[in-house]
RNA sequence: GGAGAGGUGGCCGAGUGGCUUAAGGCGCACGCUUGGAAAGCGUGUUUACCUGAAAGGGUAACCCGGGUUCGAAUCCCGGUCUCUCCGCCA
C-alpha cells in the first residue's frame, strides 16, 4: 500500500498519476486523510489522558509506600473517569486505524511517470521487438496438436484425474519441462539470484504481503481448514521472506530466485484464452525476486527485463517487449514491462514474463525497511519477474520449431534435455 | 494428536504488582589511554506514532489478543510458536 506521507505530501501529483489506470482517486484520498486527521487528533488526547494516568499512578504509589492511606485511597477514588475516558478513547483510535488501513489498501500503486494512460492492453507500447517470426508452410499445426502427436502432454489424464487446466506432461514433454526449470534456474544463479525452494503455501499475512489479498482473493485456491493459500507465483513466499524485516544497507541488493509450480483459479476466462497451454490452473515457474536501494531499482529492472530477453533469445524464440499502460498494470506494481513470445502457428503473441517495479508499495506492508545513509529505517524497493513462465514457453518452442523432422530444440537447451529433436 | 516446559532489547540473560526510566553481560559506535594495537576506563547504542522550527517533551511495544488493577514484563483467560517426551508417519 501506499504510504501516508506519499498521500500528504504529493496529493495532487498523485491522484494526476492514478488517473492513469482510470481511477478518479481523489474521493478515497480525501477519506483516508479526514481518518488520520481524525486518528492524530484521538491520539494526542489519549496520550495526554495517559500521561495524566502515569503520573497519578505514581502519585498514588508513593502514597501508599508513605503510609498515607487515606491520601491515597482519595485519589484512586477520582481515577475512575479518566479510566473510562481512556478506554473509550483507545477504541476509537483502533477502529480509526483499522478504517484508514483498509481504505489505503484500496488505493492501487501510484504509476511512475513513463507509464502509458490507456484503458487496456490493446493500448500497451510495444518497445521493442526481436527475432524472426518463422515462416511454417502448410504443414504447421498448434502446440495442442503437437504436443498430442508426439505424446508429450496429455490433457485429458488431467482433465480425469483433477480437471481442466492440469495438463499431465510425458515423456519427453516431461523432461522438456524439467530442462527449461534447470536452465533458468542455471542461468539466474549465474546473474547471482540466489536460489530458494520456498513453501508451496503461505498464510494470510504472506498473502496480504504482496498484495494477493484482499485484491485477488478469488483468484487464489484456498485451503480453509488450515487457511493456508496456494501460491499463485513464487513471488509470495520469495518477497515475504523479509517481511518484517530490518535490513542493513550493504544487505542490498538482495537477489533470490526460485522454481515453484503457480496455482490460479483463472474464474472467469474461457474461448481459445484457454486452448492448450495458454491458460492453466496450475503451471511451472521461476522467478527473480530484487530488494534494492531506491536509487537503484529502475536500473534494477532494466537488468531483470534483458535477463529474461537473454533466455528468449538463447531459446531462439521472437518476442516483443511492453510497456504496460495505466490500465493494464496490476493494482502493486508502479512499471511493469510484459515480454510476448511469438505462437507462430496460433498467430498471436503470448505473455511468457512480467517483470514490475513495486518501489515502496509492497515494502510497506511488508515492513520490509533498510538502515539508510543517514542511519535512519527507510522502505526498500521491491521488484520481481518471471524468468520464465513454462507453459506458453513450451507452446512457442513446439510451435515455432516445428519442421517435416519433428522438434527441433535450441542449442542452448540441449545440454539440459539430452536429446536434440522431438520426433 | 497427547503430556510437560518455555517465548524479555542486535545476542545472552535477570526480573512473581509501584526506585524497571527493563539489572548485568556480549556485540557495536565514539572518546580517553597508546608509537600502534589489545586490555582498561568513559559515553552512547530499539522501533512506531503524536507534539515541536529545533532542542526537547508525550504515548505505546517484554510472542499475539483480551481481562483484573489507581498501576502489569510480572496476576487471570484465549491463541500462537519453539523445545522435550509419547503417539502416528514418507
Amino acid at each position: 500500500m501506499l504510504t501516508l506521507q506519499a498521500l500528504r505530501n504529493d496529493r495532487a501529483a498523485l491522484e494526476a498519476a492514478l488517473t492513469k489506470r482510470g481511477l478518479d482517486a481523489a474521493p478515497l484520498v480525501s477519506r483516508i486523510l479526514d481518518l488520520d486527521l481524525d486518528r492524530r487528533t484521538t491520539q494526542k488526547k489519549v496520550d495526554d489522558l495517559k500521561a495524566e494516568q502515569n503520573a497519578a499512578s505514581r502519585e498514588i504509589g508513593d502514597l501508599f509506600k508513605a503510609g498515607k492511606r487515606d491520601e491515597a485511597e482519595a485519589r484512586r477514588a477520582q481515577m475512575g473517569d479518566l479510566k473510562d475516558q481512556i478506554h473509550v478513547l483507545d477504541e476509537k483510535q483502533k477502529s480509526l486505524i483499522a478504517e484508514q488501513e483498509s481504505a489505503l489498501l484500496e488505493l492501487p500503486n501510484r504509476p511512475h511517470d513513463s507509464v502509458p494512460a490507456g484503458q487496456s492492453e490493446a493500448d500497451n507500447v510495444v518497445v521493442s521487438e526481436e527475432g524472426d517470426k518463422p515462416n511454417l508452410g502448410a504443414g504447421a499445426v498448434p502446440h495442442w496438436d503437437l504436443a498430442d502427436r508426439f505424446n508429450l502432454i496429455d490433457f485429458e489424464a488431467g482433465v480425469k484425474i483433477t480437471g481442466a487446466g492440469f495438463p499431465v506432461y510425458r515423456g519427453k514433454g516431461a523432461k522438456l519441462q524439467r530442462a527449461l526449470i534447470q536452465f533458468f534456474i542455471d542461468r539466474a544463479d549465474a546473474a547471482g539470484y540466489e536460489e530458494f525452494i520456498p513453501p508451496h503455501l503461505v498464510n494470510p499475512d504472506s498473502a496480504r504481503g504482496t498484495g494477493q489479498l484482499p485484491d485477488k482473493e478469488g483468484q487464489m485456491y484456498h485451503s480453509t481448514e488450515d487457511d493456508l493459500y496456494l501460491i499463485p507465483t513464487a513471488e509470495v513466499p520469495l518477497t515475504n521472506l523479509f517481511r518484517g524485516d530490518l535490513l542493513n544497507a550493504e544487505d542490498l541488493p538482495i537477489q533470490l530466485c526460485g522454481y515453484t509450480p503457480c496455482f490460479r483459479r483463472e474464474a472467469g476466462s474461457y474461448g481459445k484464452d484457454v486452448r492448450g497451454l495458454n491458460r492453466l490452473h496450475q503451471f511451472d515457474k521461476v522467478e527473480i525476486v530484487r530488494f534494492e536501494k531506491p536509487e537503484n531499482s529502475y536500473a534494477a529492472l532494466e537488468g531483470m527485463v534483458e535477463h529474461v530477453r537473454g533466455l528468449l533469445r538463447d531459446l531462439e524464440l521472437p518476442f516483443r517487449t511492453l510497456r504496460l499502460c495505466g490500465g493494464d498494470l496490476g493494482f502493486t506494481a508502479a512499471l511493469t514491462f510484459d515480454l510476448e513470445v511469438w505462437s507462430a502457428a496460433q498467430e498471436r503473441w503470448l505473455e511468457v514474463s512480467s517483470v514490475s517495479n513495486f518501489e515502496t508499495y509492497q515494502a510497506n506492508r511488508l515492513h520490509c525497511r533498510f538502515r539508510n545513509a543517514e542511519g535512519k529505517p527507510e522502505l526498500v524497493h521491491t521488484l520481481n519477474g518471471s524468468a520464465l513462465a513454462l507453459p506458453r514457453i513450451v507452446a512457442a518452442l513446439l510451435e515455432n520449431h516445428q519442421t517435416p523432422e519433428g522438434i527441433r530444440i535450441p542449442k542452448a537447451l540441449q545440454p539440459y534435455t539430452r536429446f536434440d529433436t522431438i520426433a
